[in-house]
DNA sequence: AGCCTCTACTAAACCGAATTAGTGAATCGT
DNA sequence: ACGATTCACTAATTCGGTTTAGTAGAGGCT
């Protein structure tokens, strides 16, 4: 270390430098020598060799299934908010899905010495000694935080919207069977038609089906819904992206949107905004989310007190009102 | 440390766990037990303290203006493609264009001991003692490599697909003057129109103001060069956004794309795909382009060799025809 | 027998700080 | 005037490995 060059020994250094209470005899003006050289010399402590001997890393470990996707990347920005301004670095690593991936990036991760892992729509089974929280993973791990969507007030908000514009008959598509957003939000629609007194006809459901994130899921399955010719004046679709491909099978029927037909997505993704029309759609606070979770994990850190089994924190979605969704009209599709 | 709990030395548990060729002398039988040992204590040795010995992070810095952006989210998937695969990670940093930010993150990484660092779409003046590679960055700093696209090529595709349309009255959507692929842009469409004999009419050319991220800005603009009334039958915007916003604009004025304007965006971003019509574009090959940066400084960093100054290295573009450009039509925007 | 060469390891230095336990000198108290 | 404090620092240990320089013992050669 060069700043003891110009003095003292680097023990003393150290303590002026980092505030040490064990400084409080070292006179102002020896002080003021250490931190005019540090100045001077632009020194910066080795922070690999303050890490070994203080064992944090002040780094967190983020997992996604692919940072260049939408939603990982949303989520990813919260966090970042929030680890930047306390200080603390994070590591990537995305894993496509892939199930020896999700197991050995943890591990990887917890190698490098990160204090906190945060998995963002990712399935959880590790057991590993250091707090984790799960940004709307499936299942439910003992120790583990989730920060999830109130998926009964997002279909609540998405319904009652239909429900006030008098739409009575609405058509729905469901997710993909492995997805883990599907069953709970399927629920929840339930559980909000109920409320409403709404009856949920199975003839006006289908379900998406492949994995490819293209609107072409959604086109085929409106499709199929409109060759059954069962009469409905509004659609809510799983996403935006499904939404998306919707509309474009209701045009080529022959129904305008929103005038013949409301649309209503799930995310909000950008390219809801960009649509024509704009699509109606329920949006995650991805951000807020990201940040919460990340908050989470550096409280878990600093105190590892509140450590009380698996915990869940739920986020409140927000309708944003476009040009897809409009009073309901009296021509239908089906048996017109 | 545990294993020599088991034996030997820890010196000697070193040795052969890594390989060295001093442990040539070592009798299999002894490695055995070793890896035995290790496997069965499931010893994992420590990063921090390996850093600090060998000097080697295995860890790479990446600054972007904003994560959850899609141009940057992009990039950031093929860095991770490479890293990864060659075992290192990677620290992120967002600036949002703040400059004392851009000043400060890469010290920052420095000193978390990052082995090189990738900046991207970000401008670049310092000097740091590891390698760097620019993803598209403006300017040129001594010593750092560029991953840049090859504008010229990308005007080239794009006016010659008009061309080829029987387009000839075509219509610029410039990019914002504080954007680093403006002028550079600019100037490939001109030599790229000389080329093909291409007259540009400054009546038929407007400049997107303003930073947010949304199709109002070519909407805006489009808006203003209909009302000159000057003919063209298509137009070459900056960016998907803009070409997104000049498409609502043609629409509301009675214009249909692509029976009578030809749209071409560029970028290729999720939404292209998604617009009805599909937005043809051009393509920048976001994912190449990070792959590509994370190879060359991990080149940099294991042979510094061929640091022979700034280098920049240049990828293709791609042109994605979709059904927002067809044949030109008789009927023109301006004095119809 | 004496010397040399391998073989199979290990002691110890090292990476660059943080931290603990002291230590010599000055000051205080009585 | 002398022990007890306080002051102002520092020597030495530690973090957990990697790496260099050696070394004890076995075997080979003459």
């Amino acid at each position: 270390m060069l700043a003891q060059h110009l003095g003292l020994s680097s023990a003393t250094v150290s303590l002026v430098l980092n505030g040490s209470p064990v400084a409080d005899s070292i006179p102002q003006k020896t002080k003021d020598r250490v931190f005019a050289a540090a100045r001077a010399f632009n020194y910066r402590p080795n922070f690999v060799a303050r890490s070994l001997r203080t064992q944090r890393s002040f780094m967190i470990g983020v997992l996604v299934p692919e940072v260049s996707e939408g939603y990982a990347s949303a989520v990813m920005g919260g966090i970042e908010d929030e680890l930047l301004q306390e200080g603390y670095f994070y590591l990537v690593a995305s894993h496509r899905h892939k199930p020896d991936l999700i197991e050995e990036y943890p591990l990887l991760l917890h190698r490098r010495s990160v204090e906190g892992l945060i998995a963002v729509d990712t399935p959880w089974s590790q057991q590993i000694p250091i707090p984790v929280v799960a940004v709307s993973g499936r299942g439910q791990t003992k120790g583990i935080t989730q920060i999830v969507l109130d998926h009964d007030r997002a279909a609540g908000l998405a319904l009652e919207h239909l429900y006030h514009l008098g739409h009575r008959r609405i058509a729905f598509i469901k997710g993909q069977s492995f997805s883990s957003d599907t069953e709970v939000r399927w629920n929840a629609i339930n559980k909000a038609a109920r409320n409403l007194n709404l009856e949920i006809r199975s003839e006006l459901v289908v379900q998406l089906e492949g994995d490819l994130p293209s609107p072409e899921l959604g086109y085929g399955v409106t499709h199929k819904l409109l060759a059954s010719r069962a009469p409905f004046t509004a659609l809510f679709a799983f996403n935006d992206i499904s939404a998306i491909g919707a509309v474009s099978a209701l045009r080529e029927n022959g129904f305008r949107v929103p005038e013949d037909v409301s649309v209503v997505g799930f995310d909000d993704i950008q390219s809801a905004a960009f649509q024509n029309p704009g699509l109606t759609t329920v949006r995650q606070p991805l951000r807020r989310m990201g940040r919460l979770a990340a908050e989470t994990v550096l409280r878990n850190i600093t105190a590892p007190a509140s450590n009380h089994g698996s915990r869940r924190i739920m986020v409140e979605p927000e309708l944003v009102v476009r040009q897809s969704t409009a009073a309901a009209s009296t021509r239908k599709p089906g048996r017109s």
